[in-house]
DNA sequence: CGCCAGCACGCCCTCTGCTGGCCAGAG
DNA sequence: ACTCTGGCCAGCAGAGGGCGTGCTGGCG
């Protein structure tokens, strides 16, 4: 009930942290100025003052009396209220000793003693306007003048009831004739107690949540109180279920009686259980670790230290070889890894977990809150080690190297990943389910499938026709399909090509154009590559003819085409048609290997004027012998099996030839 | 007093996915 | 020669699993 009211902190609650956590939700709430909040632990054996852990700033507390607000927090519009334990002298053991504390005056705040009893000063945080009033049940929460706590806010505080049955019985039928909206807190003390006494959290909290469920009972009366009546008691009671708070002098013979400890909310029904807890409110760790000195209350937390050095382990799971120091590791390792039971659900998800931890650490997500910050940027993360592994980007530190070669690593994944895919054999690749590409690492699939395999809302046309595509790699696809396609076509016959320019020499076969003139003869010529052969051959002295020989009976021919088509008759295999695309610099290797084995094979090239370097096609189909060779390293190297590349039949390849050298010619 | 269960905190690990620089291939 | 593209790669952070350890408190 209380957790579903208080959205804030559903989980357990400890006596000491509980107070830290106070204080962490001021600091988060303070609006991130990275005040130097420091916690300090005041001693707990301060006679007269005792401070929650977590202590607020120095003014607040002061002379341990005054309520004052820190500057930021008033700053922040928050208010800030201590409680603390102050004992009151025996002339103050009244209502006008509490006034004199100044807490209704500063903090709105009314609170009602009991004689005899210490003041509690609360230490709680109240947020304005956060809407808490609303959800606050009647009777649950204490006004203040400007903000509201609520009974989970109350956690610091210390809340008892009162067991005093008839002195209660009177004061729930006064009090209950009068309005609701303030409830008065009461700490009673058994009289042989005189200092401070905390309560068990639990058990009180679920008793006053019992009792706000059926506050129509009879047998249960919540006291509210006038802020006014300052004078008069409340008191939260429930008589039977509250039998464990009995107060030491109503304790009748056999009756169980709850012990409380004087310094914190323990109770428990045995001595010696106090008397051990006793031991937790001291610093004294008379047990020494033999081995590396350090110390511990008990013997058997000494023992399980010194196991942990040993490696004795007698706690061994009986599904697996593993083996603890504790029975309580045990337990959680078979939560993990055998039995699978998840108790911590998550109320957002379906998430589970072995550990509570690990759902506090879940809920972060939920909620963005990031508690460690970076101290050298702006990163915060919702975790220790998230931090640690951030400070590493900071020093420049690569703490993981790679045995095999030795390169080095910021995070141990990244070496491993560096690994597989470097240093392992059968490395794993993923392949594309759309286009059957195989991708190193998935997440590079993931990228390949967000860019071109998306679908997107915008379709992309094509730029070589009215074609449209959502989807990228569907573009790309297509317009390979245009690569080979004899797109420029003349308009007075059938001729087409795949270049505006050779359109452009063809139509000068209609025009009769012949702009190239020679300068020696005044001949005209309607490709520049005509002309430079015309002038070579007959006013160039230097000249020496190319003598393209054939490789199989070494008959010469000044043209390449036609000591190619007498190789034809000469019994030569024909070679598969080769395509150098310009500018790849890895075809242009392969092209030179490919001119390295046809020239190995025989095919002389004398002379040639650049013929290899300047063919733009070439057809080596008439080479039969090199063809045996060349097309299985050619077919299987040089031309890979691509979407869109296309073969030319024979006649198109002669055609294509002289026309792409002559104009690459023209071209130099 | 010892055993035990449970809690809390911390550390380390893995898996995962995003990002951006680099580089070779393609146009 | 240049630009663009996409795969490769390392860096880095998010999320969660599993375990180590210390401590507290119930109970025999």
């Amino acid at each position: 009930m209380m957790a579903a009211q208080d959205s804030h902190l559903p989980e357990p609650f400890t006596k000491i942290k509980g107070a830290e956590r106070i204080w962490d939700r001021a600091r988060e709430d303070d609006g991130g100025d990275r005040l130097p909040w420091v916690k300090e632990r005041n001693s707990i054996c301060d006679p007269d003052v005792e401070v929650l852990n977590g202590a607020p700033p120095a003014k607040a507390l002061e002379g341990g009396r005054n309520l004052e607000l820190s500057p930021s927090l008033i700053q922040s519009e928050k208010h800030l209220i201590m409680l603390q334990t102050v004992r009151l002298k025996e002339g103050e053991e009244d209502l006008q000793a509490v006034s004199q504390l100044n807490i209704q005056q500063q903090s709105g705040l009314h609170m009602v003693v009991q004689r005899g009893a210490s003041v509690l000063q609360p230490l709680v945080v109240v947020q304005q306007g956060v809407g808490a009033q609303q959800n606050i049940p009647t009777g649950v929460a204490i006004s203040l003048q400007d903000g509201v706590y609520t009974f989970h806010d109350m956690e610091v505080m210390q809340i008892n009831v009162l067991q005093e049955k008839v002195q209660a019985k009177d004061e729930e039928n006064k009090s209950m004739d009068k309005s609701p909206g303030m409830l008065l807190i009461k700490k009673l003390v058994p009289k042989n107690l005189k200092n401070s006494v905390k309560i068990d959290r639990t058990k009180d909290l679920h008793a006053v949540e019992e009792i706000l469920s059926c506050t129509a009972k009879d047998d249960i009366s919540v006291s509210l109180n006038e802020p006014k009546e300052q004078g008069e008691q409340s008191v939260v009671k429930k008589t039977d279920t509250l039998e464990a708070h009995t107060n030491t002098q109503h304790r009748k013979k056999g009756e169980k009686v709850t012990i409380h400890c004087d310094l914190c909310a323990f109770t428990s029904l045995r001595m010696s259980s106090l008397n051990r807890h006793m031991k937790t409110h001291s610093d004294e760790k008379p047990h020494l670790c033999h081995l590396c000195l350090k110390a511990f209350r008990t013997v058997t937390l000494l023992r399980n230290h010194v196991n942990t050095h040993t490696g004795t382990r007698p706690y061994k799971c009986s599904d697996c070889e593993m083996a603890f120091v504790t029975s309580g590791e045990l337990a959680r390792h078979r939560r993990y890894k055998h039995t699978l039971e998840k108790p911590f659900k998550c109320s957002v998800c379906k998430y589970s977990s072995v550990e509570a931890s690990k759902l506090k650490r879940h809920i972060r997500s939920h909620t963005g809150e990031r508690p460690y910050n970076c101290c050298l940027c702006s990163y915060a993360s919702k975790d220790t080690y998230k931090l640690k592994r951030h400070m590493v980007t900071h020093s420049g530190e690569k703490p993981y190297e790679c045995y095999v070669c030795q390169a080095r690593f910021t995070q141990s994944g990244t070496m491993k990943i560096h690994i597989l895919q470097k240093h392992s054999e059968n490395v794993p690749r993923y392949q594309c389910p759309h286009c059957n590409a195989f991708i190193a690492r998935k997440s590079d699939l993931g990228v390949h499938l967000r860019n071109l395999h998306s679908y997107l809302a915008v379709a992309m046309k094509c730029s070589y026709c009215e074609a449209v595509f959502h989807e990228r790699y569907a573009l790309i696809q297509h317009k390979k399909t245009h690569r080979n396609e004899k797109r420029f076509k003349c308009d007075r016959c059938s001729y087409a090509c795949k270049q505006e320019r050779h359109l452009i020499v063809h139509k000068r076969t209609h025009t009769g154009e012949k702009p190239f003139t020679c300068v020696s003869c005044s001949k005209c010529f309607r490709q520049k590559q005509l002309l430079t052969v015309h002038f070579r051959k007959h006013h160039d002295s230097n000249f020496k003819p190319t003598v393209y020989e054939c490789p199989k009976c070494g008959k010469g021919y000044s043209r390449w085409n036609n000591m190619h088509k007498h190789a034809e008759n000469c019994g030569l295999a024909r070679a598969k048609v080769v395509t150098r695309h310009k500018g790849s610099k890895g075809k242009k290797k392969r092209w030179n290997s490919l001119k390295q084995d046809v020239k190995q094979e025989g095919c002389s090239e004398v002379s040639c004027g650049g013929l290899w370097e300047s063919a733009g096609t070439v057809d080596l189909g008439s080479f039969q012998d090199v063809s045996v060779v060349n097309t299985e390293c050619c077919a299987s190297e040089i031309v890979p099996v691509e979407y869109g590349i296309e073969t030319s039949t024979p006649r198109e390849q002669k055609t294509e030839m002289t026309c792409e050298m002559i104009l690459n010619m023209m071209d130099k």
